[in-house]
DNA sequence: CAAATATGATAGTAATACTATTATTAATAA
DNA sequence: TTATTAATAATAGTATTACTATCATATTTG
């Protein structure tokens, strides 16, 4: 069991007042982990969240804006405590690939986590993440978000993740794809294997499904890397087409 | 400009009154495609499909139960008709390489090809399910969803997929995962390049986006597939060492 | 102590997601 | 042809959601 104390800073457009700054704010943090994670997004409103505190619809609304804000927020929190999680269990290491395989690791690897901030259920919170985090950026309004800096913690991790790739092969053509790919395949292959275990090749009744999803992971971004690092092969028939961004 | 002649065939689970039968009913499904693409799924309501249609609320719930349902039942209708497209394609060849090509180009391509069922805009609704599709799947109730067949057309197309990954390299150990992969990885990055630009190595503004999605997938399944296999001759790189995880 | 800040209590509104009823029209079977 | 059924329209109504607004009260801070 790791526990660290660090300060987790989200983007202000998030909120409409800081709720790490006061006891309610904390609270309702605390508790939408526990809603969302209980009865789903949907379900979910200001007034259940306000009942199960014991305030009112009236005293959230002066936190967040409405519901989605609320929910990039706590998304956001995941995506920080995550980039974090990678900087400091990278700290030492001068093997790129050695990072990578401990980023890998990171992404799949929750339950034995705790960040300092005791209110926070990460394990319930990465569940939300796994069945719910696609929401967050899959609306009309993206754009407009995006500006406003909603999605700066998810990029800024997708980057980190990008830059190991890189370090590990620099002319790997697709680093960024990479990876969001990985992270997103992670979700994905947890979320398949326990509810629609046709499109997984995991076992999702399996106590070690973090294991394979690493194992899978691994698999992925190793294989993928070691291609187009050096002269084609002369027998490569799939028709790839260097993009001409590196 | 391919044209062909398929009923598609939908899970009667998936609706209370089967909306091909009726006028009425081609007229919801072509003008929800058409107002989902326009406004979004959250926006979207029966009283203004209602209205744009000339009809009522009460009339549209005689074919569907809720929006989540018709949603679903346009999901499926994608999905289906993508089968369909992959058949018809793959249908004389005998190289199981050539057939993933086809399967990959066909994921990818949706603008030049038009179903018989003259009334869906196949392109909206391929906009629909790159922007929206993970919804349909992503809630509390996709067990008993699941149970009831609201998926059956996503499994299919990726069970698909998978046996040409499998006829390639009997192998290959995540071929449901990597199925799946190369059709999520298709939809995001065709999303990101045009609304989170810095979480793909594509290019959203160029024209020929489709293009570029067609070859990373190739780029990661030719790749992938070639991991893990028994020598093969022709195509086995040396240098191309398992990285041992399985 | 005064002023600001934070929360609670309460009310109200427009929109959503339905359900129900009754009337009207169109299709079809006797 | 009429009688019956099916399909849709018209209308109304309800509970819940997603807010906004106001005022009272308690707590903190200057």
């Amino acid at each position: 069991m790791e526990t660290f104390f660090i300060n987790l800073k989200i983007n202000p457009s998030l909120y409409v007042k800081d709720p790490l700054q006061t006891d309610l704010g904390k609270k309702i943090i605390e508790t939408s982990v526990d809603l969302i994670d209980e009865i789903g997004l949907e379900p979910f409103t200001f007034k259940k969240l306000a009942a199960e505190i014991g305030s009112t619809e009236a005293s959230i609304y002066r936190y967040f804006e409405n519901k989605h804000q609320l929910f990039v927020y706590l998304l956001n929190w995941f995506w920080e405590w995550m980039s974090i999680r990678i900087d400091l269990n990278t700290l030492n290491m001068s093997d790129a690939g050695e990072k990578l395989k401990k980023a890998l690791h990171v992404i799949v690897d929750t339950a034995n986590v705790n960040s300092s901030i005791e209110f926070v259920n990460e394990e319930k919170l990465h569940k939300i993440v796994v069945s719910e985090g696609a929401k967050g950026y899959h609306h009309k309004l993206v754009d407009e978000e995006n500006k406003e800096g909603f999605f700066l913690a998810y990029k800024k991790l997708c980057n980190k993740i990008a830059e190991i790739l890189e370090e590990i092969n620099p002319d790997y053509p697709y680093p960024k794809s990479l990876a969001n790919m990985l992270i997103e395949t992670s979700n994905n292959n947890l979320y398949y294997a326990r509810h629609l275990p046709r499109l997984s090749d995991l076992d999702g009744d399996s106590s070690k499904l973090t294991d394979q999803v690493e194992s899978l992971l691994n698999h992925i971004a190793f294989n993928l890397l070691r291609t187009e690092s050096r002269p084609k092969a002369e027998n490569h028939k799939s028709s790839l087409v260097s993009n001409g961004k590196h």
